[in-house]
DNA sequence: ATTATAGGCTAATTTCGATTAGCTGTCAAG
DNA sequence: CTTGACAGCTAATCGAAATTAGCCTATAAT
């Protein structure tokens, strides 16, 4: 990999653990297997690389959203692929999401990094939030009122269904981001999560 | 106030907005109104100081707890208080805990320090988890637990439907703590929320 | 009245960390 | 071959920022 590319990673890494102030650039370019100054040829300042991974970072998200949305508009195709959800469906959306957004190298970085940034700059703010808040409610909420029209679940406030199904896999992600060695013990409490969340807003009464 | 409390109040108030390494001494001084020397007639290093901002919110933290519980054991106190829980019981407790841990200008202020400080240190994440997940998670659940011997509530997993009742009050709280413009939003969501939860797991089918 | 202490100040000191200068080897294009 | 850009290095530079030294005043206890 190049070592302008390499840079970025090393320094994410860094940043996500101990924040921009506590890294220096001779940890970065230890890192990376050179000398501070060589940095400099290919970033113009300690800040010009926590500018360019924000860049990137942005832009593999974009690229992300687009391809959830596929199509135009939110999640009408998913809407399809959701008709005909099922307990072990949505088990299977949240798990995955949950897990996507806890392992990927990148995404976990990079939120530990907007976590221990976020209040020193107000882009950084909006960012968190809607990478981890807005954007997962309102493609959720999309699904569940979809859901509830096409009849498979009660007819209640999406917003609200969203933000009960999604805020306990938002939780646990940001404790398992503090404390790793939790997450066995919490994996089974997000599947009954789901779980029970289905059955509390399935359509069908009996069995 | 004497001097030695006042840079702690204004130490934390820094802390909290920019992070222990991006706030100088000069810094807290200022908002002192003294000298940066004059600061280590009170304490002997910067460390010192958050060490001490530390000590001083654990104290305040246990002494709430403390309170909470009352008796001996978990909330079998206030088991009294929520035998008769009512929707709008709940709806009074949910709101209460999160305006309070929302607007509580040192526990706010504190929280937003742990946030920052989080990855810096595992003492920090473990007083972070503590004090925002695991104790009023296991608090509810038990509350939960009683609510549904009691027959109020449904028979389901209580940590499940503690989860699902407190995650959206810690995630909207983690979002008002960037935006807190967005509060507005978010309080009559957080009330739906609870009496959709409430409505779900009541017992009584029909009205 | 005397003195010790607390708490403040200014002026160093010291250390650290980002950045710049300037040199060097490599290697591909001509 | 030879030249120029690239990517590395070592050795400055330069500016913070924490901390220390040493001085001063008020005040409270002796």
């Amino acid at each position: 990999m190049s070592t302008k590319k390499r840079i970025l990673d090393e320094a994410l890494n860094l940043f996500s653990k101990k924040g921009y102030a506590n890294v220096f650039v001779a940890d970065i370019a230890e890192a990376v297997g050179i000398k501070a100054p060589s940095l400099y040829k290919h970033y113009k300042s300690k800040q010009d690389i926590f500018n360019a991974i924000l860049d990137e970072m942005k832009q593999s998200y974009d690229r992300q959203a687009a391809m959830l949305d596929m199509n135009g508009n939110n999640a009408e195709a998913d809407a399809m692929v959701f008709a005909d959800v099922s307990e072990d469906g949505l088990v299977k959306m949240g798990m995955g999401l949950f897990m996507y957004f806890l392992h990927d190298e990148y995404v976990q970085k990079f939120r530990k990094m907007l976590t221990i940034e976020q209040f020193a700059d107000p882009e950084l703010a909006e960012l968190f939030t809607k990478q981890y808040s807005d954007d997962p409610l309102s493609y959720q909420s999309a699904m569940f009122a979809m859901l509830s029209a096409n009849g498979v679940l009660k007819e209640e406030n999406p917003d609200v269904m969203a933000l009960q199904f999604y805020s306990p896999l938002f939780m646990i992600m940001t404790i398992c981001d503090r404390h790793p060695e939790r997450e066995a013990e919490f994996i089974p409490l997000i599947e009954q999560h789901i779980r029970q969340f289905s059955g509390l807003y399935s359509k069908e009464k009996d069995k």
